[in-house]
DNA sequence: TTTCGATACTAAGGACTCCTTAGTCCCAAG
DNA sequence: CTTGGGACTAAGGAGTCCTTAGTATCGAAA
């Protein structure tokens, strides 16, 4: 039951994913996040097919681009990723809501289905 | 309210935080995550004083020593961190009923207190 | 106080990866 | 067939990291 999590940094495929979904080209994307054009092109190419990787102030500004939080590029589990999204467009008293839930979990407090 | 984002990669105060937690060296620390024992103590204390930054391999091998997920080295935001380490130490039937919950959150539907 | 051992820490250079340059390839539109 | 835009790549210079060899610091024991 315990997934075997790949040591693969997952950030080629979610960036491509996420450029397509917005509908830039990688040149565009690599400007928009403060690459001189000169080599935008080339160096989003190369991180989107895995060849080089960012560092971390190049991560969070195409996730700035991109529209989510830069710990999004380094989750390798599925629905962690996705947990990470959603979070981090909530607005805050849902996120500190959240929060004191999980805790509650952490402390053996059984979830309920809740109703809408 | 929205917070400014540093854009600092948190790796170096969180591994030093769980290194001492759990009471081990440097050099223990850095052997059990498979660094060879004559550079061991150097690279875990270049990584703690924010000197150098390791690769995406090497913060997995950090974090599976240290009973965190990778991703929680790259959390800027202390929430986010707490959420990433909760969730990943959950049940998966735990984790899926949270995504559930989110997923209506994201869809507008208003969270409830909920009673233990 | 002095010594010792253990841990933390660091400079420097070789090793390695990334960034930049200068292109090629591919395909769709004209 | 030609053109233009986007995707992609090789190669070397530029920059970062890893290894080595050591120094600094601290607590305990003599």
């Amino acid at each position: 039951m315990i997934s075997l999590l790949q040591t693969t940094l997952p950030l080629s495929r979610r960036l491509k994913e996420l450029r397509k979904r917005i509908g830039l080209t990688q040149m565009e994307l690599g400007v928009r996040a403060g690459i001189d054009e000169s080599s935008a092109s080339a160096r989003i190419n190369q991180y989107e097919r895995g060849k080089h990787t960012p560092d971390f102030l190049t991560v969070c500004n195409l996730a700035r681009v991109l529209g989510v939080d830069a710990t999004y590029f380094y989750a390798r589990d599925e629905r962690l990723a996705r947990l990470i999204d959603r979070f981090c467009k909530l607005p805050p008293n849902d996120q500190a809501m959240l929060i004191d839930l999980l805790d509650g979990l952490a402390n053996g407090i059984k979830l309920e289905k809740t109703t809408s």
